[in-house]
DNA sequence: ACAGGCTCCTGCAGGC
DNA sequence: TGCCTGCAGGAGCCTG
């Protein structure tokens, strides 16, 4: 499932390929999921529109838009022929919307060309001026795809903290005086935006933690190591592409490296790294949930 | 206010 | 072999 990293991965992935691109015309499917805006209105929004940059805030993919113009230009050039005139439009000009992409469990945003074979499930293809095709796909459709008007609506941003960033004593306040177990408290996306199930579960490994303890009775120096070993594990997932379980890809198709790299997500039964006592599996918070009985504490 | 549980959805694994 | 059932999970919503 698409976590930080992976979702890092695919957004600067198509931050690459598509920055300065502009959409020429854009194709919705017709279910209710996974649109937040209805479909048809996100597709005549979003046609003609500029791609300024693609970045990442928490789990969600975050298109910046420029303004419409109405002839091609290419992802190499600035430069925005409307009509007769051409006009310049700087990468850094402030956006007029937002393209908000959210992946779910089994969302991908790929980046292909037009004649490449349409996947089951594809509910979004936005065709570019550069003769590229962006695609959404989602089979289980718990993915969500936003458009806003930024004339109209507040700049998109994530509603906890960013964990790559977070200081010692935010962290520790984030926590403080909460009831519900570490696990679940890594997981709720108002606290911290980005951790998903497989880096709760190999953070708290790292850091020596069960997954039950209550996230308001850890001590200081337990919520410190947590906050630097989700950190690492972060940064270090990123630098190998993310994990590639289920069926994530970047937004070329190549699958991550990280899953090779799991300490307890999904050896259940099988030896700790640190200890060989065999991992093991419960529920947390309706989760699926992986720690060594000897390590963590 | 906060915590926990239910719901959406499809693919896949396991059992008979 | 093939069908059926159950389960996986992010996050929004509902309930206690």
């Amino acid at each position: 499932m698409p976590e930080l990293p992976e979702v890092e991965t695919i957004a600067r992935g198509v931050h690459d390929r598509i920055r300065g691109d502009r959409i020429t015309q854009a194709w919705f499917s017709s279910h209710r999921e996974p649109f937040k805006t209805p479909p048809a209105r996100q597709a005549k929004a979003l046609e003609g529109r500029i791609i300024l940059n693609v970045h990442r805030d928490g789990k969600h993919i975050v298109c910046e838009l420029g303004p419409r113009v109405e002839e091609a230009t290419t992802a190499s050039t600035l430069d925005v022929i409307s009509g007769k005139k051409k006009t310049r439009i700087a990468l850094t000009t402030k956006p007029e919307a937002q393209w908000i992409v959210h992946l779910g469990m089994t969302g991908r945003l790929l980046v292909t060309t037009p004649d490449g074979q349409v996947a089951a499930h594809t509910h979004a293809r936005l065709s570019l001026a550069s003769g590229r095709e962006l695609r959404f796909v989602d089979p289980r459709r718990f993915g969500r795809l936003e458009f806003r008007d930024l004339g109209k609506a507040t700049s998109f941003s994530a509603a906890g903290a960013e964990p790559l960033t977070i200081g010692a004593e935010e962290f520790v306040a984030l926590f403080r005086a909460r009831k519900l177990c570490i696990k679940a408290a890594l997981l709720n996306q108002t606290l911290l935006s980005g951790v998903g199930n497989i880096y709760a579960d190999e953070s708290l490994f790292r850091a020596g933690i069960r997954p039950r303890r209550s996230a308001g009775r850890l001590s200081k120096a337990e919520l410190e190591r947590l906050r630097l070993n989700l950190r690492e594990v972060l940064q270090h997932a990123i630098r190998l592409g993310g994990s590639s379980v289920s069926d994530y890809v970047d937004a070329d198709g190549a699958r991550g490296f990280f899953q090779l790299e799991h300490c307890v997500y999904l050896r259940t039964g099988l030896p700790c790294l640190m200890c060989g006592t065999p991992i093991r599996r419960t529920l947390v918070a309706g989760r699926g949930t992986h720690f060594c009985p000897k390590c963590q504490h």
